[in-house]
DNA sequence: CAGTGATTTGCTCGCGCGTGCAAGAGTTTT
DNA sequence: AAAACTCTTGCACGCGCGAGCAAATCACTG
């Protein structure tokens, strides 16, 4: 059996024809397709009935604009050179999905602020736009707030000391003190840390908490440098131009990568450019846990956010259920492999 | 000087505000932020000073409401094992969002079929959907176009047999062409090709094509091979099986992959497992050149797809303005480097 | 300054559905 | 069997804006 009435699929049918159909009032049939709604078994299904045969369904847009509510998040992304970002775009979509919300994706690496876009999300009438990215400023951020109708401002795996936002983030601090320790454990002493764009304040909490880590045990405060983007290519062009001219494994035992992005380049510039293996001349560790950390040519040592929990916690916030105190403090799982 | 008027900015401030405050109608107010309406420069003017004032902006929800375009385009995508796609993703919501169009993004990976998401996008009236997965069969497609009120369906960097989509992609055939020619002028003699999944038409156009010139030319079909996904750990395992307890070197001097996301994974199976060189021992090829494939640790010989030219032809579709007859011929561009 | 054409403005009606209430139908209690 | 419920259904009104036309205004010409 084919779909009947299939000449009618051209025009758009709305609630009134079924309601014709199904000899019932329109708000009947609206009512059947609201999972809660009041309406008797006998009427839903005979809406339903009337529904298939006409091929119709409920027009989201219409009851968007009805309801002020879009059942739409916006993410804004601007770090597409990080291999990490398809992952957490992979399972935002999905929980979102699955929890009833579309999402919008919109790219911020073109915009100097990220404002016009969320003016642009607001006249969408998401329900809340989603800081994916790295170089969202603090300052940027309040700016934006000037964008209203955006209802719920998240800051996605990333802290945000700007009270007007929600974070949703893991426990960067105790995840880093983790890595430290491990780091310590394995007897290295002369790491250096290889941090992302100085705008960030993610990076900012890594770097921070690593180095006073290090501080605290040993007095000595390690070196740093930082990359502009989270993006491999430079990571490699930075550790090459540090080197230059230096016997690499004697000013350092260890690289820490402020993600695994960075040390994915790292890894490729100590043994490409400098001929190095890795650990044993230099290690290194990331973080994130992404694909390609787990591959046969890298394998990483690195720290796995548990990003499912978190993108629970996003469909909790957008319900309004969530506990606010537990969302910067997702613990994830430090995982070990042969990089360091 | 902040905004005035800050602390109207929770109640939704609309057209008929504004009217009120610049002393002209509802309807003049929205033909000032229309780019070609018929407006005086005068009140346009009057317009955008209360609206700035009053911090307004046109409702997109009940504007593609009334007007039946939402400037919403639905990207459907399931394979996000494949690097490439993070590619994609950046090019075509820069283009897009550059030419008014704003990205909703589907993850169709637990959808058994594509046609509920479809519908879903339906639901939100957008103007196109686009399918930049690869495990859409023309049957799924077939049977997803029973969901209506998508205007256009259009499948992006593959070729499409289904009549009722448009496809814009490259042409893969002379793309291949031109790959295999490299090859047998380099000298490689003993070919292996490693796909995709085989519900995609794309790689049939590849493997066909590389199948049949290998043919046409030596008169013997080289062997391939197949994996279920576009992802490079099971390139790996897939290269690791079919190699086992034999001197690989020996069957094989060159692998010819159907994309990067393989082509990675392969070489990591030649180096870090076979312990082979690449390519000396083994060469490899690729497709799409994703930023790995330029990096210190691959170096891989594979082909650009003009993808700023497809998002551009993908623009002109939804205007309406494209030549049909060139959306599935565009020409890309062999990148030569050392892993063949 | 009346007359003509071009431009600008206002307006009616409708897009498809949600909210909240009141009327109707159905069920239980005494 | 009437009263007192509960559940279900129908409806007026509104969400914010757009298409298309009619009225109003403007810009010239002779």
């Amino acid at each position: 059996m084919r779909e009947p009435d299939v000449d009618k699929r051209d025009e758009t049918v709305t609630a009134d024809d079924v309601a014709k159909r199904a000899g019932v009032s329109r708000w009947t049939v609206n009512r059947a397709f609201k999972k809660d709604a009041s309406i008797s078994q006998k009427s839903r299904e005979k809406v339903m009935g009337a529904a298939k045969q006409l091929g119709y369904v409920p027009d989201l847009l219409a009851s968007s604009l009805a309801s002020d509510r879009s059942n739409m998040v916006c993410l804004l992304i601007d770090d597409f050179a990080n291999p990490h970002k398809l992952v957490m775009l992979e399972r935002l979509t999905r929980f979102l999905r699955k929890n009833g919300w579309d999402t919008l994706l919109v790219n911020t690496s073109d915009e100097e602020d990220t404002s016009a876009a969320l003016l642009n999300a607001s006249q969408r009438r998401v329900d809340a736009a989603v800081l994916i990215g790295s170089q969202f400023t603090d300052r940027s951020l309040a700016t934006a707030l000037g964008a209203r109708r955006v209802r719920k401002l998240i800051v996605f795996a990333r802290t945000s000391e700007n009270p007007n936002t929600i974070s949703i983030c893991c426990d960067d601090r105790a995840a880093m003190n983790e890595i430290a320790n491990y780091i310590i454990g394995k007897g290295y002493r002369r790491p250096l840390f290889l941090a992302g764009p100085q705008t960030s304040s993610a990076h900012l909490g890594r770097k921070e908490t690593f180095l006073t880590k290090w501080h605290d045990t040993f007095s000595t405060t390690p070196e740093f440098i930082s990359v502009a983007r989270y993006d491999p290519q430079l990571a490699y062009d930075r550790i090459v131009s540090h080197f230059a001219g230096r016997t690499a494994q004697e000013i350092t035992d260890v690289i820490v990568c402020e993600n695994d992005a960075l040390a994915l380049g790292a890894m490729d510039a100590i043994r490409t450019e400098m001929g190095l293996r890795v650990p044993q001349d230099i290690a290194v560790t990331g973080f994130d846990d992404i694909p390609q950390a787990d591959s046969a040519n890298y394998r990483i040592t690195t720290y796995r956010q548990p990003l499912s929990a978190m993108a629970e916690g996003l469909v909790q916030v957008l319900k309004g259920t969530a506990d606010s105190d537990q969302l910067c403090h997702f613990i994830g799982k430090l995982v070990e492999r042969e990089s360091a």
